[in-house]
DNA sequence: AGTAAATTTGCAACATTGATGCAACCATTT
DNA sequence: AAATGGTTGCATCAATGTTGCAAATTTACT
């Protein structure tokens, strides 16, 4: 586990550090998406608020995490599969969140499926967040 | 126009106020989604942010407005159609996001499609946004 | 129309979330 | 082991959102 965050690090070209390692494992451990809210619940005392942003930051630069659109205005991140390289996120997959656990989860394998505009419209990404109840709530 | 307003705020038996009335004007007069600091910004000094904060609440529980999610954790709104009940929004439609202008447009004829999930997962609603070039700034 | 009751508003204060500049610190490279 | 360049923590600031309460306004009633 350890070493896969190290990979990962070094992958992107990112100095290991207390912080990032701390926070990819955490990432890498959940199995929903996490808000910086829940990452700063999680690093207890041991880092910087700041530091969180900053990290994150960083790892939504490289692809290593991306964003998840919500209604109430909360920022979630999650894990990208290995195919985003830094600036081009090739996410095109289904998120879901469940209204009994919270928990916002990556369908990697449901894609958004595509829609016809009217005229002049020109698309160049889809984001797709379905709600409901997952499989461990119901 | 002024009369579309009161129609509407005595439809959802709200009192009319000047807040309201003036919030609910710029929605029918704006073509896209407006965000807080947008009202704000047109309404100038005429009212106090609390206020503004809790018209929109209240808009939106009584289904007038609906929210749009957003991945910068940025909130907007816009303009339900007339099939919206308290508590009850039945939008289904596709968001809209200009990358150029920064307009968020209700596609109100575009439905969003179904998508087959996983086991176990059971949908409520569903809500999808895309961003591209409009046909203004094309 | 005039008044009582209920709503709504504005103010003050506070909490949360996020950004920036700068000095100290640490990881990487040689 | 030392130099350098990236990273962190602190202080500070700004924006955004919430709550309690008294004053003002709207509505309902007579």
């Amino acid at each position: 586990m350890n070493n896969e965050v190290t990979q990962i690090l070094k992958q992107n070209r990112l100095s290991i550090t207390g912080s990032r390692q701390k926070i990819l494992e955490l990432f890498l451990l959940s199995d929903g998406a996490l808000s910086h809210a829940d990452i700063e619940k999680n690093t207890g005392e041991s880092f910087d608020r700041v530091t969180v942003y900053r990290t994150l930051q960083t790892f939504v630069e490289k692809g290593i995490i991306h964003l998840i659109p919500t209604t109430d205005n909360s920022i979630k991140y999650a894990l990208c599969k290995n195919d985003c390289a830094p600036g081009h996120h090739h996410d095109n997959h289904v998120h879901f969140i469940c209204g009994e656990c919270e928990k916002t989860i990556c369908l990697d394998d449901v894609n958004i499926p595509m829609v016809k505009l009217p005229g002049g419209f020109t698309p160049t990404r889809s984001e797709m967040v379905v709600t409901g109840t997952c499989g461990e709530c119901k």
